[in-house]
DNA sequence: CAGCATCCACTGTGATACTG
DNA sequence: CAGTATCACAGTGGATGCTG
């Protein structure tokens, strides 16, 4: 794979320095200010945390299945089975439920052929579509940091062994 | 909040129609056609597709607070109780335990200073630092597109009781 | 083929109480 | 202040068997 590069990740170096002061500019310019900015933001919007948008999409992308099913979606339509053979280890109920959810979610769409026997067909909707570029960076950054990440993992645990 | 733009989402009316053909010129082209070339070859690297870079990064984001502590981060430096305080509903259980995990992962740094009584300093790592572009897309995401998931769950529910 | 129902194990999460 | 330890519980995920 030769995607693991770290092109259009702005890092710049005054990230943890900006403070409220040069906020109007400096904020929605790099990622740490939009971000933080957009914090505050909730936390006067929504009366508890757990309803921020964050949630909402992070709770779905978060649990086992669904970015593997979005992003096998993200080739072709694919049938029921087709997914099950697409994703070997997963078991037909949560195939089912996980599929169920992304539908309810808007992000799949569902069509019956009524064939004997019976069809069934899953793609990814406009929206779900568009959920594509954003799952993008993440990929690639997961891609790209995944021997980083598992490095300060050996590291940390190499010191409480130590 | 002004940033619910779709701006930086690569939508292209090709997306569900590239076919294996035309793979090498496209697919690294579109968000879709990407994600679906890195998935095949995660597959031949990964004998489980548990142990994808997916997974690794993904177990970590889709927990209950790793997402929001990190942002929180994003903006400067908090010392445990800052933290506890700007996220109202995390239990100190979880606030210990999810800022371990961030640790082990290399995204955050924690320096104690051996006052009376201690006090314990959370910062980004210049790793934890390179995520917050990526995820920054994907907050804009659901901030852009929360209303449409939740309509899509109304309907959806509402097709149900009918 | 596609999907539902049931039972069961594990893990994540939280409340509470205690400590350096 | 910044944790650790213990207990309890709910949600998630998996195995199996059945159905239109």
């Amino acid at each position: 794979m030769g995607h693991g590069n770290s092109e259009g990740t702005t890092l710049r170096s005054d990230v943890g320095a900006a403070t409220a002061a040069d906020a109007g500019f400096t904020a929605a310019a790099t990622p740490a200010g939009e971000l933080s900015a957009g914090m505050t933001a909730w936390k006067q919007r929504y009366p508890d945390l757990a309803a921020c948008p964050i949630r909402t999409v992070l709770d779905r992308l978060g649990d086992k299945w669904s970015t593997l099913i979005v992003i096998t979606l993200a080739g072709r339509p694919h049938r029921f089975g087709e997914l099950r053979r697409a994703l070997p280890d997963i078991s037909q109920r949560m195939l089912t439920q996980t599929l169920r959810e992304l539908q309810r979610d808007g992000l799949i769409g569902r069509t019956v052929f009524p064939t004997t026997p019976p069809s069934v067909e899953y793609a990814l909707t406009p929206l779900g579509t568009t959920l594509l570029g954003p799952l993008r960076e993440l990929v690639r950054w997961a891609d790209a940091n995944q021997p980083a990440v598992e490095e300060a993992r050996r590291a940390f645990d190499g010191r409480l062994a130590a």
